[in-house]
DNA sequence: TATGAATGAGGATTCATTCAT
DNA sequence: TATGAATGAATCCTCATTCAT
């Protein structure tokens, strides 16, 4: 392996094992001899890739957003329409969460933890642009939906932040009550009807979506 | 003032001082030293009301746990209908928000905070129940909505889940805005319209609900 | 009851709890909270009777050395020659401990904790008469034994200092065994072997004393 | 020097300073700060090399054994008969009580202090196999004795506890005394006669042993 | 470039003692 | 006289960061 793949290599390896403290631990509780030793590197060589804690903090939180812009961005333009398309947006999104849920977690971290009042200006700019990003994308299908005549005319950037929020706080608030171990309703239906009902509420034919009839409450336990 | 007017008044103060700390910082990096100062007490007399850092972070969760559940009680009465007494709640959790959003900060912290995992199950428990509290109001309304006809047939349970988690991230995302001075939309509007879209997604007679047309982007900037 | 009578009644109820806890706690660890909880008296009540947790500790030893001394003194008398009588010292001794284990535990922990270096010389130096009163009463009875030519001639005051030492550390170093869980011999027939064969050794007819033959290795385990 | 030489250096420094505060100061009022700066490294050096403060005890315990130990066995195989190779040992003893007093202080001291119940089982058990290893050494000249006929028949691991406790008290006593400055009879001539009347008293032949005329009372002043 | 030993500021918690009621 | 709330010094331990090797 030639110095510069080892290089590589090692900031990897770093990376990896950063994302796995901080996803467990967060930024405050996370401590960087475990994320050395997990790397297997010294404790010195991550200052030779990062400059400080935050720093090596911000690089895991933007190559997640990068790898959810791309898978986002594919999903948006799968399907004949706005329901349809947004229904993919969805399922993928989804379907991301139940084999990387640890991206999920600091991708959220980064909204609750103390940490951002000492990130500089230029980091926080980034972290926002990544979301901006992302709503672009749901806000160029609901704009693609009215133009068609498929949805109402409405407040479309309303609405894709309603969709955003909706989908995020229900993928986390099932995480947190897993983590706790909380009774809690099984996500997946929940998760989908729930963009289901946004939907139908800016549909020109409501009908056209049928929701999901009253159910028992099946409960799900933490694993 | 006697003796227990004094240790109720300081008791009052600690928590308060705690609050805004907690608040301010998050758990983790909240200093008692800063709240101790700002109570006006000595460092040991905290601990004279709370055992530890941990036990004083969750007394004032469980305070601001019960002013919301009160207020909220109190908002789902009034109207005539399901839409207007869902209007009522939103708008008084609104309000109650512009009021005192400290209380709030630290009422969605508990889901993000690391500290979780070391507080006893008990305590836990506790928290998850004045949730399951308010999620109780807004079902007992949606319920209401569908008995009279008002409402489709849906799952309630789930409607309400998705109201409340709509509700809160839209607040709590643009609070972490305004914290990082992130440009952001006007939130009331926002706030409102998403619970509207999704109330008309489960209206009998859509059309009893305009949507509002596309606004121009007002932005807001933190003061 | 009088209010002098209530006055004794306290001290005595704090002295009693003292012991229990500088007994099982040593100085350094022993919580003056917990003295005074036990003794149904508010904390700043017991500094109405004793002027600091150094003072109230050395109550505690007075009262115990108080106690031994008398118990000893009248052992000392029963028994018709200096091997009878240092026998009875020695059975007396030996069951008042058995009686009070918290009381020696007390008596012997001044030696070694670490207070010492904070007593007021006056304290110190009437802890240490204690002990030499104890002395006297056991080189009485030697040097009776060598006056009337039961015992050889030898230094007296040394005799009664390993004599005394012998049974102390014996004792203590079973206590301690016992605290720590530590397989241990029975301590009873070592305890008076050990004066019968430092006896045996200043007899002027060793064969009057008969030493035991060797035991099996009985274990005590601690209950 | 070598990074591992200072390394090592380092270890050694605080293992000296650790034992002269502990040694001073008993294990409850000992400082680490002290022990840092004495050892010339920063406080949280400490805890490169030592888990906590418990640990650093058990070190320097673990070190003072050893080295006592070997010291032992060298000196209990000098003599051609049970009475000189204890002699051997008890002077070897001595002296090197007089060379490391500080030693034989936290060698003691572990029996009184109330870390004891704080230390995991597998470091008590370890303690006390060190005082187990040594009584061996005892036991064995004790068994040669009795063997070749000229001890008399006895409960040789009852002679050998009393001979290592009246060694070890008779010594820890006058430690103490001399650190409160209370006056005391010369150690060595009571701690070697101790031994004799002990040994006298199993000998075949006590006449063999002329025990010391009493003394004048040649009082001690602690330096 | 990589290492890992050393740093030292920082923070939670304890508890003997004081003093106003 | 008795109380018990308040005090605040004392101290163990953590861990991000530095820098000599």
């Amino acid at each position: 392996m030639s110095r510069d793949e080892k290089k590589a290599e090692s900031r990897r390896r770093i990376l990896e094992s950063a994302r796995e403290v901080f996803f467990r631990d967060g930024f405050m509780k996370a401590n960087l001899d475990e994320v050395a030793e997990k790397a297997g590197v010294a404790k010195g060589t991550l200052y030779r890739y990062f400059e400080s804690k935050a720093d090596l903090y911000v690089a895991v939180l933007t190559r997640n957003h990068e790898i959810f812009h791309d898978l986002i961005k594919a999903a948006s333009e799968q399907g004949d329409n706005a329901v349809d398309r947004m229904r993919s947006i969805a399922r993928f999104y989804f379907a991301h969460w139940l084999d990387h849920p640890d991206y999920f977690q600091i991708f959220w971290a980064v909204d609750n933890e103390s940490v951002i009042g000492e990130l500089p200006r230029a980091v926080i700019d980034q972290i926002s642009s990544f979301w901006e990003l992302n709503l672009n994308v749901t806000h160029g299908v609901l704009e693609d939906g009215v133009s068609s005549g498929e949805l109402v005319p409405c407040d479309t950037w309303e609405v894709a932040n309603v969709l955003w929020e909706v989908a995020n706080s229900l993928i986390e608030s099932d995480n947190t009550k897993a983590r706790r171990q909380i009774r809690r309703r099984p996500l997946e239906p929940l998760y989908m009807h729930a963009i289901e009902t946004v939907m139908r509420g800016i549909l020109v034919e409501p009908t056209r979506i049928q929701l999901s009839p009253a159910q028992p409450m099946r409960e799900t336990r933490a694993s």
